[in-house]
DNA sequence: TATGAATGAGGTTTCATTCAT
DNA sequence: TATGAATGAAACCTCATTCAT
């Protein structure tokens, strides 16, 4: 996952706009219906075609998701690289972090909700090692992030880093199902929560 | 969801071990694999039997997964309302939700999975009414219990109840999806985490 | 290919009578158009049913035409290793190898086509390697068999073995293409010229 | 067959080099995969250019293999007609039709494959009408010459002229499906058995 | 000439379900 | 209860072909 700016994009040769809108339609009904539950006709009809018609674009449904997710994770990963990168203080990481993870939210219902459905499927192709990869660098990132800030005394060294990262991204993705989606609230409500916990002191 | 007790069993009559057998099976893939992504032929497969003589024993898979979700609500929903009704005060009932929660993770998986996967599908058949019933009764009984915490003083009052109620479900029942179940340890982190926070006062 | 017997049987348990009957329909399809051109609804249609339920006894129309061309061959094959294990004088067992192929024709129609039309892809897949091996269990006999004939002073040495074997089998199985089928006169006319020419001495 | 020339060039007017490039590549591709594995996209890929394009050269891929095949019968009903014309003694002159069908072979794989391959279903189109008329008169000259022979004593009596016909093209044709094209040994092949013998006299 | 998008018919396959035995 | 055969709708996909640009 070091380059993986061109995931994706193998199938065909240059990304042309049609395809790409395209890509956000499919997009669209994954979000809404999940991956499996939404047919190539129904992408079709959407874009007021045939579904043969996909095929000129397409080499297979796979590949759609895999526009899309590889997308997600190109993003995501970088966002997640670049505020680690920059070597702040671990509570001011963590809380961007978290906010990284908050603004993927929108505009990437769609692999959020695939990724949450179909990662047993997915995870056993081939075609899609790249999810592994990029969850398990993802995860030496945030558990990390939370380790040096229990070093430094910052965090407390009695809670699990890893359960700790699995509960802030689980409860921030599972939001994805949600409509009323007001991302920088639940960035907002994640730390007050999380760093500074419920009880009154 | 007053009298859930008889949900899904209405397909046939008298509940023969041979049934409740067949839908621990059935749940085992669900788990496993998703709903949609089980098909008939798999559930039989593993009962050593034929697609078709399912049919003697559920008239749809359908209402396979009917009884396995109203089984799980049945149960997790009485376990909320004894905690509630013991009226201890809120930090300690906001616990034993939570380790009601955690508690049913493991009898559960396949509702739980299932639940998560295909909310909306499910959410808009009349069938499974009841699932909308019983989170709404769910919601209410844990952002109640939170906000008494609240005027109580006990609780912040900045946070949104709602909010922590679904960061709190959504981090528990996430983790149905991971093998390592230890679901006592989850249920004690999110104690310590939630209640007193991450960051060392 | 010592035991073939089994081949082709593998997809599903035992082998029903209306299975067998299935493939002997298939294969009359195959035999006339081939087996590109045969689709499963032609197959189904000749059957008197839907294309999805032959699917209930083949699990792709791959293994329709693997039961044929194993059935063929485990036949085919186990003639002609009787034939050479006679040990007989080597224009005799020349001649019965002829006849056992010419035997073969009738029965086998579909089988022989499609090893004629399909070779290319068929042998390309795994699947199908028994086919490769079945064919160089043939060559190694018959050439065997014109070898020793030529060692033994009965065939005339200046002549290829590989060609006459392969002007032998191409000539015969050919002949699957016209309508007019007398084997017998086939085998009798091949062995006629073959053996003694075509010009007056 | 008389006016062949102008077979399959009748769809577009002037015969460009380009067209007859690509006629020269979807031959290759018929040779090796066959005329039905052949996609339209196949060929244009051959040639660097979209599928669509190939329209501008061809108004079907039926017409692209009736050129390929229009050409291989003028040329080789050409040759046999030569060399049955010369009106020499019957031995040279099935020796003769014997080299002409071999020295087709290696220019004409994709035709003498499609003959082989697709017969029945082109000799059910009007179109290729000429195929059935061809094959008639091949025949024709064929067999003529071989009863010639049997009448001036020279070719046995009690040999079947059809037969022998089929058996002689047959062999040579099939050839085309082997990569290995020695096609000067596999004439001199055919002439030493068929008219000597394989036995030692 | 070539492209790029689309068509439309038809291909193989899947799967929940039914039903006579 | 269970089987075995079948249904029928719908899934994904292929491919020769058309056509505006």
């Amino acid at each position: 996952m070091k380059t993986t700016t061109t995931h994706g994009k193998r199938s065909f040769g240059p990304v042309s706009e049609r395809r790409e809108h395209l890509v956000r339609l499919a997009a669209g009904l994954f979000a809404e219906k999940g991956f499996q539950a939404t047919t190539v006709r129904d992408i079709a009809r959407e874009a007021g075609i045939l579904s043969g018609s996909l095929y000129h674009h397409f080499d297979s449904k796979e590949s759609i998701v895999d526009e899309i997710l590889s997308g997600f994770l190109d993003e995501v990963m970088t966002a997640y690289r670049r505020v680690v990168e920059a070597h702040r203080d671990p509570r001011e990481t963590l809380a961007e972090l978290i906010r990284a993870a908050c603004d993927a939210l929108e505009p990437h219902r769609a692999a959020i909700t695939v990724m949450q459905n179909d990662w047993c499927r997915l995870q056993a192709m081939e075609r899609f090692a790249y999810l592994t990869e990029a969850e398990a660098e993802a995860e030496a990132l945030w558990v990390g992030t939370i380790r040096e800030g229990q070093r430094a005394g910052l965090f407390r060294a009695d809670v699990d880093a890893g359960l700790t990262y699995l509960m802030l991204r689980d409860s921030i993705w599972a939001s994805v199902r949600r409509r009323r989606a007001d991302t920088r609230g639940l960035a907002d409500h994640c730390l007050k929560v999380m760093f500074d916990g419920l009880v009154v002191p």
